[in-house]
DNA sequence: AAGCAGAGGTAAGGTCTC
DNA sequence: CCAAGAGACCTTACCTCT
C-alpha cells in the first residue's frame, strides 16, 4: 500500500506589500497598495532618499489620490482590502475607493530575494517543492517524516514558523489529497492560517463554494456556467459529464467534471523548462504607427534588445519570434514567425519581429507593444533540437508516389 | 478525383494565473 | 478615459506528410 498522498499549497500573505512593510514598519496596519506603473511613485519616494527607510514619516509617503498613470494594483494590504481595493484593479479606480492609501512601487529585486529565501527555507524541510510564481509553491508532504501527522498540520506549522523566523513574513497553507484541493484549502484561513482538507470533506467544504474558486475557471467560464445555472462546485459535480463536454469541449468539459469531484493526480513537479519569454509595455499615451513612428521604433528596438538579454542571461535560444499589440480599443493582435536557426540576439529578434509587424493593420492607435520568443532550447543544445523535417524535394517524391 | 485518418508543425486568438 | 506584465496552456484552422 502506498502512503496516502498529502499535498500542501503555500501562499505568502500579501507578498509584495509585506516585503515593503519589512522595510517601512511604520506603515504596518495602514492601507498600502503596491502598484505597477511607477514613475510618479518613484519620484515622490526619491524626494526623501537619504534618511533610513524606517525613519521616513508616514506623512512623506505618496498617496493613491495623487497617483497619475495607467497602472494596476499588484497587491493591497489587508487594511486596504477593507475598502474594496484589490489586485488587478486600475489605480484610478482604487484611488476613488481609498484615496488615503499609500502607494509604493514594486521592488522586483527585493521581492525575488525574499522569494528565494522562503523557498529555500521550505526546501530544507520538504525537498519535493514546485514553484508557482514568486509567492506560491506546492509541497509534497507524503514522504516527509511527520508529513502525515494531523493530516499535515504539524509539518505546515513547522514550515510557517521556519519561514517567519527567516524572513519575518507570514503565509497561509492548505494541505489536502492533491494540488487542486490544496490550492483551495490555502484560501480558507488567510492570513497566517492553516487548513487541512481530507477526501471526506469534499461535500461539506468544497461543494458549497462558487465554481470560480476552482483554479482554472476564470471570468469567462464562470460567466458561462452561471448562464447555465451552475454556481457552486456541487452543482457542477451533479452535471452529466457528457453534457459538460458538449458545452465546454472534450478537454475542458471532462476536466470540469473531474475537478468538481475533487480529483486531480498531477504530481508536484520539482523541475520545469520555460516555454516562452516575452517583454511588453503599455505606453504612457496611445501611439500611432505613423505619427509616433520614431518613438514607437525606439520602444520596439528596446523591447527586442531586452528580450535578447533575457534569453542570453538565462541561457536560452529561440526559433520562434512573435509580436503582440493592443489597440486603443483593447483588441489584441499577435503575429509570429518560426525561422530555421535558433537565435538570442536583439538585432535578429528585431529583424524577425519587424517582419511580423508588417503583417498587422496599423491604422488604429496602439497602447501596448510586446515581443515574444518561443520554441526555446538551451543555448548549446540547438544542434540536437534543430534537426529539420523532411524538405520540399522529398515532399515532391512522396506526392508522386501517392498518385 | 476525392475523401479519410493520424501525426506533427505553424499560426492566430483566447483564457487563466499570479 | 479606465484595464500591467509575464507566462502557461487550450482551441481552432490550416498545411504537410505518411
Amino acid at each position: 500500500m502506498p502512503p496516502i498522498r498529502r499535498i500542501a499549497h503555500l501562499d505568502m500573505d500579501a507578498f509584495f506589500a509585506s516585503v515593503e512593510l519589512l522595510r517601512y514598519p511604520q506603515l504596518k496596519g495602514l492601507a498600502v497598495v503596491i502598484g505597477g506603473g511607477r514613475r510618479k511613485v518613484d519620484e515622490a519616494l526619491s524626494a526623501v532618499p537619504e534618511r533610513q527607510p524606517r525613519f521616513i514619516p508616514v506623512a512623506d509617503f505618496p498617496l493613491l489620490k495623487d497617483y497619475v498613470g495607467r497602472g494596476v494594483i499588484t497587491t493591497a494590504t489587508y487594511a486596504a482590502r477593507q475598502f474594496g481595493v484589490g489586485s488587478a484593479m486600475g489605480m484610478m479606480k482604487a484611488a476613488k475607493l481609498c484615496p488615503q492609501a499609500i502607494v509604493l512601487p514594486v521592488d522586483f529585486d527585493e521581492v525575488r530575494r525574499f522569494s528565494r529565501l522562503f523557498k529555500s527555507t521550505i526546501a530544507e524541510i520538504a525537498p519535493v517543492m514546485q514553484d508557482r510564481g514568486v509567492d506560491e509553491v506546492y509541497i509534497d508532504f507524503t514522504d516527509v517524516p511527520g508529513g502525515q501527522r494531523e493530516g499535515g498540520r504539524v509539518l505546515a506549522r513547522l514550515i510557517q514558523k521556519a519561514i517567519f523566523e527567516k524572513t519575518g513574513l507570514t503565509c497561509s497553507i492548505g494541505v489536502a489529497p492533491n494540488k487542486l484541493l490544496a490550492k483551495m484549502a490555502s484560501e480558507f484561513n488567510k492570513p497566517n492560517g492553516i487548513s487541512i482538507v481530507y477526501e471526506e470533506d469534499l461535500e461539506t467544504k468544497i461543494w458549497p463554494l462558487n465554481v470560480r474558486k476552482i483554479n482554472g475557471i476564470g471570468p469567462k467560464a464562470g460567466e458561462k456556467l452561471a448562464k447555465l445555472h451552475i454556481h457552486t462546485i456541487g452543482e457542477l459535480a451533479a452535471q452529466d459529464p457528457q453534457w459538460l463536454i458538449d458545452n465546454f469541449g472534450k478537454s475542458s468539459g471532462a476536466w470540469m467534471h473531474e475537478v468538481a469531484w475533487g480529483r486531480d493526480d498531477r504530481p508536484v513537479e520539482t523541475h520545469s523548462e520555460p516555454v516562452s519569454m516575452s517583454r511588453e509595455t503599455t505606453f504612457g499615451r496611445d501611439l500611432h504607427a505613423v505619427r509616433d513612428k520614431a518613438e514607437l521604433g525606439e520602444i520596439f528596438t528596446s523591447l527586442c534588445e531586452k528580450l535578447g538579454e533575457d534569453l542570453q542571461r538565462k541561457g536560452y535560444v529561440a526559433k520562434t519570434i512573435g509580436i503582440k499589440l493592443r489597440y486603443d480599443d483593447f483588441r489584441i493582435a499577435t503575429r509570429d514567425q518560426t525561422i530555421q536557426a535558433y537565435i538570442a540576439d536583439g538585432q535578429t529578434i528585431r529583424k524577425i519581429a519587424g517582419q511580423c509587424l508588417k503583417r498587422v493593420a496599423l491604422d488604429r492607435r496602439l497602447r501596448l507593444l510586446g515581443v515574444r520568443a518561443s520554441t526555446l532550447a538551451r543555448a548549446g543544445d540547438e544542434a540536437v533540437s534543430a534537426a529539420s523535417p523532411p524538405q520540399a524535394a522529398e515532399a515532391v517524391v512522396a506526392t508522386d508516389q501517392l498518385f
